[in-house]
Order: C-alpha cells, then structure tokens, then sequence
DNA sequence: AAATAATGATTGAAAATGATTGTTTTTGTA
DNA sequence: TACAAAAACAATCATTTTCAATCATTATTT
C-alpha cells in the first residue's frame, strides 16, 4: 500500500469516528506500527488530524486553544529547534514583532527576556502571550478565519504605529529567484510592512520552504535572516551565498 | 478505551446530567477508579467540568459561549433580552462596532443580518464573529488580560479607519450627571472614539448599572441610545428625559 | 551504480493504568 | 454536638502500554 493511499485510509476511518487507535489502524492498512506512526506524525503536522496517546483524532474546528498550554507539545522538533533558536535572539526591552502561523507560535514559550513588548498578527499568539505576562499588542485587522491570522490594510495600517528591533516571520516559500512568497496577498502586505519596521527581521522555515514559491512576494532573500531548523548541506550552501542562516541543532 | 475517548465519555454525560459519580463512570468506560479519577482532575484542570465529592459536575461556561438554553442567571437573562433587542436594531450591510465585554458579547449570537462587516475591540467576539461567518475585524492595540479587550491608542488608532453605521457599547456606570462611565481610562478612550465614529451608538447596560459612575468619562448620556432590559418605573423616568431607552421586555 | 526515501524491527524512555496505602470528608447514630 | 463507620480521596508503586529514536533492510529515484 502505497504512502498516499495510508494516509487517505486513515483520514477516511477518521471521518467515521472521532478517535482510532494505532493498533486499528495497522489492520486496516497492514502496515507496521512505525510506518502508522510516521503517518501520524505527518499528518498531524500538516493539521489534518490530532495525536493523542494510543492512536489518533479528528482535529475540531472550533479548536479554542492550540493545545500549546497543555502538554502535548506535539510540534515537530524542527518547529521547536527554529523557535527556541529565534527566542533566544529576543533581549531585554526588545520590542518585536512576531507573525500569524504555527513557525512563529512555536517560539513564544521558549521566550525568556524580560520587559519586552510584542506586537503581532496572529489570534493565538495574542492570547499565548499575553498569558506569559508579556506586553502583547495585535495589529488590528480583518480576521481570516483558516489561519487564525489578522490581514489587510487594517493590519498594515495597525503596524505603522510601531517600530520594532526585531521581526519573526512565518513564509510559505523561499526561493532563490522569487525571494520570500506566501499565498495570500493580503498577509503579504502585513509580513513585507513588518520586515520593513524591524531593524533585524528574521524569517522562521523548516527545511520544506526551501526553493519553494507561492503566488505572493513578501521580499528579497536579503532582506531577512533565515532561521530554521536541520537542512540538507546542498540547500544550505546554495542559499548562504545569498542572506545568512541561522541553522539550529537539536 | 483511548484516554480521549474517556474524556468525551465523560463530557458528554455531563451534558445530560447536572452531575455524574465516579461509579457511573468506571461503568460507562470500563476502566479503573483510579483512573477516572486522574481523568476527572485533568478535566477540571482544564475548566470543562468541576469536580464535587463523589463524582463531577457541570460548570457553566460562561466565558466562551453565551450559553443560550440556561435560563438559570437572572443577569444573564437580562443580558439576553438586551442583546436580542440590539442584534435586531442591525440591518443587512451593515457596518458595526461592537465593543468589549459580556454584555455586547451577548448580542452576537442573535445577529440576522446578512452582508454586514464588524469591527470589534474584544478578543473573543472576534472569533465568535468570524465563527458565524461574519466578516470580522479587530481594532488592534493592547490586549488587556483582565477584561480581553483591545485597549489604548492602538485601538483608538485601528478605529479611525473606519466609519460605523450602528456601534454597540458596554458601560459600568450610566450616571446623570457624569454621563457614561468606565474604569479604565485606556477603555474609555476607545468607546469615546467608537461613538463618535457611529452615526447610531447604542449603549448595552443592566439595570445595575444605573445611578453608578467610575473612573473614566465616554461620553454624555445624550450622545447614545440605551439598550436594556427590565428597569424600574422611577429610573426609567429620571433618564429618559436625557436619551433615548430602548427597554426589552422578555 | 549511487543516492535517497520508505519501511519494519528493536530498544530504552515515557506515559497511562490499576491496585494499594493511609488520610480526609461525609454520613449515620448516639 | 460528638463520635465512629463508611465512603471518597490523594499519593504512591508496580505493571502494562505506547512512544520516539535508531538501525538494518528494502524500494525508489537519479
């Protein structure tokens, strides 16, 4: 049985049922529990269902925390390397600002300056940080409901109140001719507005937005450091040529 | 029986049930009292039930959902009855305001009207709008913990981009001579500019709040149209010679 | 042929569970 | 009220289950 065809089967079981468990799982597919278990972990990552202990469940929609309080730090360990690396960089009274998308979610726990002032465009990383105690500010702003991600005008016209040190951005693509690229116009503008407001603008990637691009250009490669966690020793050559790279070990 | 499951066994009884004991539960899911017991902690832990001698109990959330079937809270069905009213008053293509706290949060699910854009300073009625399909903007600035609301110059800011056609308002104080009155000056700052920006603002207030002042002046009574519920004769009379009150009956 | 990706088996670590303990709370009775 | 029995409790431990990491093997691509 062919990879697609795995997880196809177990998106299926899951429409059916709200929970299924591992073992339920290798009968319908007759694989072995790690392949089950890397589906999961794949699948999981790219939001399509929820791991939970002896086997996997739907994701809810209305989903109210993202399960980034609780213990299940289920992100991917890259997602965390880049994120502890990226609030390592935040210093004392810092004001920075931190982007809608789970790359930049991930590096709000890990944050550990102090008196810092944060202003962002995503709906959880709002609440995330105020929880921490930390001064949090959103940048206004229509409301797109699949990302969780303040955009438009009204959000571009929010962060041209402030000026900030430092800038964390989540991209869909980079790419050594098309530069930074995500999908949506309207989060375009509010990333490009932000790379422009930070003295220090830092790009967070894993190593799937190498040489990718998407409809909407954000900015060059130069304009931004790259933070991201492992990546082939190819890619990383091919684009150290071009802007630096902040490459985490876990 | 997946830990998951369980947790849903458990949640979903609760829903029929004002409470549960644990033996009821170690019978629904076959597993040990032990373990119903750490489910029953972790739960509550996450505020979804509340754990009594001998078993659980229902906790009325009040923070998310505006619970629409209990009819318990006497407030709460005033604050109902008001927000009915006020969604009424919004006719298709609409642009509104609708301010932080409970009692504007209380008027969302009523809302009819088709086409409308909403901008709001509070934190959850963004995503209570967006989840209603209501085109949903935030105002931007400070999220202030205590109350969930987007505060201070960021907000007032975010607002002067748009002009309103109906703005709807909570209150602490409603006083005849200090006018309308809230704690936080910060607050006040962004429903002062949220009236002036409204061709029609509303004030959403309870009987209690009548005859109170705090802090920080909005703005004076005849600068807005009070929405309420069941008020007495004598301070119906006292302030309906200033403004308009739209009184509703449950 | 060489590099890359996918798979299954194995391992020690981590998590969940059920039983047991002694303590606290409730209940019934004097 | 005071007291003792019963019920429910939190804390702990040993056992079982599940997990992530690693490695060797097998497909697939280049």
């Amino acid at each position: 049985m062919l990879t697609e065809e795995r997880h196809a089967t177990i998106l299926n079981l899951l429409k059916e049922k709200e929970v299924v468990k591992i073992q339920e799982l290798t009968e319908a597919t007759g694989a072995s529990e790690s392949t089950i278990r890397r589906d999961l972990t794949d699948l999981e990552e790219s939001g399509l269902l929820r791991r939970v202990h002896g086997g996997a469940a739907k994701v809810s929609r209305k989903r109210i925390e993202p399960s980034m309080g609780e213990k299940s730090n289920r992100f991917s360990e890259e997602k965390r390397a880049a994120g502890r690396l990226a609030a390592s960089l935040i210093e004392d009274n810092d004001c920075v600002f931190i982007d809608a998308g789970t790359t930049t979610l991930a590096l709000i726990p890990y944050i550990q300056a102090k008196n810092i002032v944060a202003v962002t465009s995503g709906f959880d990383h709002l609440r995330l940080l105020a929880a921490q105690g930390i001064e949090a500010y959103g940048t206004g702003g229509r409301l797109k409901k699949s990302t969780e991600a303040l955009t438009g005008t009204g959000a571009v016209h929010g962060l041209q109140q402030y000026w900030f040190d430092k800038a964390f951005l989540g991209v869909n693509g980079i790419h050594l001719k098309a530069g930074y690229t995500t999908p949506d116009p309207e989060e375009a503008a509010v990333k490009t507005e932000a790379i422009k407001r930070a003295q220090q603008p830092f790009i967070l990637a894993d190593a799937s937005k190498f040489q990718e691009s998407t409809f909407a250009h954000i900015a060059n490669l130069e304009d931004a450091v790259i933070i991201t966690g492992k990546i082939p020793e190819k890619t990383r050559r091919m684009f150290e040529k071009v802007t630096d790279i902040k490459e985490a070990l876990s």
